[in-house]
DNA sequence: AGCACGCCGACT
DNA sequence: GTCGGCGTGCTC
């Protein structure tokens, strides 16, 4: 992280090129780059009666089609050859990104292994009209840089309002658009807000960058494609929910948003301020080793918490002792239930002793797969067949984790016949079911669903919480399962009524991320986190990547791996098998420069990827494993 | 990424 | 004899 100065938005010209003083003879030519994974820029004539400047965009024609490209250079020629094609047409009006806006993205290209067009056009709103004005010199101030700020504990979010009421710039990012127009509501009360996000049209969202960047707005709220957004110094960025997923979704620009504004904040002098009930482990280290601040937390008031071990009843009844109980409590009391099915099912435990079944190398659970009969470690690949008792306490009834939607319906329907249950579970299909699921789910008083559905619920809402199986998305085969697990436990806790319960069904009773939640306690959590990802070289000790080859003829897999094998900061796995797909995965571990260590390991492989859906795929900092 | 060119199999 | 698979190379 260097600091730098200037901003993403500063000093673009307002007239980059005036042909007026050029010599007759001198053309202007513009290098351009596009989404696509090549790095070199296409160069173009510009039209003698069209001014462009570099971070504009503009159309122009490429294999054959018009496309949309980032201007990143213009050149005076005195001779421009013939073959040169012209731009068609100016995208925006005016450059959306000064220099050190545009080195800042390539900054972050090289960050993703992703080419520098395909990364700085992920990164701006989407082009549409009404944008006249350039982005404003920014006012430079004094600004003492800060420390990221943490806002964590009950009323995180009403304390960074507060913070956001006062005459600072303000850029909120949230992880989704439906979170985004809540943030924009609240805001309106506080000042006119700019929305930036696909909640708002495309005319709207260019208004919104160029209200924003001439100070003619001072709040505004946006997704991933308003990271750019030109700001001036000392304004303030938040992002909400930190520990999101959704803050790095597949795909281009591959970049964590959390990433994104820590590197911009520190090259910008801005205020950076983060909400999450449960930062990610990488934020919490950060604020143990205080290049970031946990504001105090203000502890809610919390649920009464019941571990609920479901060993020993049948394994054809869902719901625990307890968990009935409260149910038919909290159903007499007209409160509302909801209950988390976890649908994964793709590791083996012990029915006996909870156990489930790990890697000794990596300590991620092994993957099981009935039909070959065989445990794998996704990560080195190590596969064994299955033991046939327990190695912790000799029992032998081993079972692979299965509790999905509709058992749990069933057997719910069974106990509670005349009880409004509602299944939810989104990620199972697309299309209009969602939304009849939702309306379902609304007039519930239980509902039944995957962990989508928490959603549904605001804080306190809930009378009851409970999670059937857990163990499953403890047992998943990815180093953050504990950590995503107790994500969604606190999350759950944080919308049952104080008066109310929240039920773990778990055969792992002492697991850290239980205990955590239900001593209210975070740093129970991410001390024993933290020490297993130390041990096991995880982040935010170590830096993970996944690269995906798809071997097709010609010995990629091998070219790859010895490329890897040849850099001595690195330490690649052997290729695994994509199970379904064809092609394999290689996990590769680096320190702080494992991006551009891999870059240079791969050399040419990188560009050298042409294919259909992907020759080669790398994803540096993965947040969720490709299964 | 798209798209065209180009060389080997099964088919109206 | 063609139609079409996708491997290879290019796009200003």
């Amino acid at each position: 992280m260097s600091r730098g100065d200037g901003h993403v938005g500063d000093e673009a010209p307002a007239t980059p090129h005036t042909p007026a003083l050029m010599s007759p003879s001198a053309r202007s030519v513009a290098d351009v780059v596009f989404d696509a994974p090549v790095e070199q820029p296409f160069s173009y004539r510009v039209p003698d009666d069209m001014t462009v400047g570099a971070g504009q965009r503009v159309a122009a024609p490429l294999g054959g089609a018009e496309r949309v490209g980032l201007v990143v250079g213009v050149r005076e020629e005195s001779v421009v050859s013939a073959r040169l094609r012209p731009i068609t047409r100016l995208v925006d009006a005016a450059p959306l990104l000064g220099p050190s806006g545009l080195e800042f993205a390539r900054f972050l290209a090289g960050q993703s292994l992703t080419s520098f067009g395909s990364t700085a056009l992920a990164l701006l709103p989407p082009p549409g009209p009404g944008a006249t004005s350039a982005v404003a010199s920014a006012v430079s101030e004094a600004v003492t840089p800060e420390s990221p700020l943490v806002l964590s504990g009950s009323g995180r979010e009403r304390r960074l309002l507060d913070r956001l009421a006062g005459p600072r710039v303000a850029l909120v990012i949230t992880s989704d658009v439906e979170s985004a127009g809540r943030w924009a509501q609240r805001l309106e009360k506080l000042a006119r807000v700019a929305r930036l996000d696909s909640g708002a049209d495309d005319a709207e969202r260019a208004a919104g960058w160029h209200a924003l960047a001439t100070g003619r707005a001072r709040l505004a709220v946006g997704t991933r494609s308003a990271l750019l957004t030109p700001l001036p110094a000392g304004a303030t960025v938040a992002l909400i929910d930190e520990h999101e997923a959704a803050h790095k979704p597949p795909g281009p620009p591959r970049l964590h948003s959390r990433d994104v504004i820590l590197e911009r904040g520190a090259r910008e002098a801005l205020s950076v301020v983060f909400t999450s009930a449960t930062p990610s482990v990488e934020m919490w280290w950060r604020c143990e080793s205080e290049a970031a601040t946990l504001a105090s937390v203000t502890p809610a008031r919390w649920p009464a918490v019941t571990i609920a071990d479901p060993r020993g009843i049948t394994r054809r009844e869902a719901l625990t002792p307890p968990v009935s109980r409260a149910m038919r409590e909290a159903l007499a009391a007209g409160r509302r239930v909801f209950l988390e099915v976890s649908r994964v099912s793709s590791g083996l435990g012990c029915d006996e002793c909870g156990a489930i079944f790990r890697c000794d190398r990596c300590g991620v659970a092994f993957g099981w797969s009935a039909v070959r009969r065989t445990l794998t470690c996704w990560l080195c690949g190590a596969g064994r067949p299955p033991m046939d008792t327990c190695p912790q306490c000799g029992g032998r009834r081993l079972t692979p984790f299965g509790w999905g939607v509709e058992r749990v319906e069933q057997s719910v329907r069974r106990r509670f016949p005349s009880a409004r249950i509602a299944r939810y579970d989104p990620e199972a299909r697309r299309g209009r079911r969602g939304e009849d699921q939702r309306a379902a789910a609304a007039g519930a008083e239980v509902v039944i669903g995957t962990r989508g559905a928490l959603k549904l619920f605001g804080p306190g809402a809930l009378g009851l919480a409970a999670f059937i199986s857990p163990d499953q998305l403890l047992g998943l085969p990815d180093f953050r399962a504990a950590e995503h697990t107790f994500a969604l436990l606190w999350a759950a806790a944080e919308r049952v009524h104080p008066e109310g319960e929240l039920i773990v069904q778990s055969r792992n009773p002492s697991h850290y991320a239980l205990e955590a939640v239900a001593q209210q306690d975070l740093a129970t959590f991410y001390r024993a986190e933290l020490k297993f990802r130390a041990e096991l070289g995880y982040p935010p000790f170590r830096r993970l990547a996944v690269i995906v080859v798809r071997p097709r003829g010609d010995g990629l897999v091998e070219r790859v791996t010895a490329a890897l094998a040849g850099a001595r900061q690195l330490v690649a796995y052997p290729p695994i098998a994509i199970p379904g797909r064809r092609g394999s995965r290689i996990v590769v571990k680096g320190g702080p420069d494992l991006p551009q260590v891999l870059a240079a390991a791969l050399g040419d492989l990188l560009s050298v990827r042409r294919q259909r859906p992907g020759i080669m795929e790398v994803e540096v900092d993965p947040v969720e494993w490709p299964f």
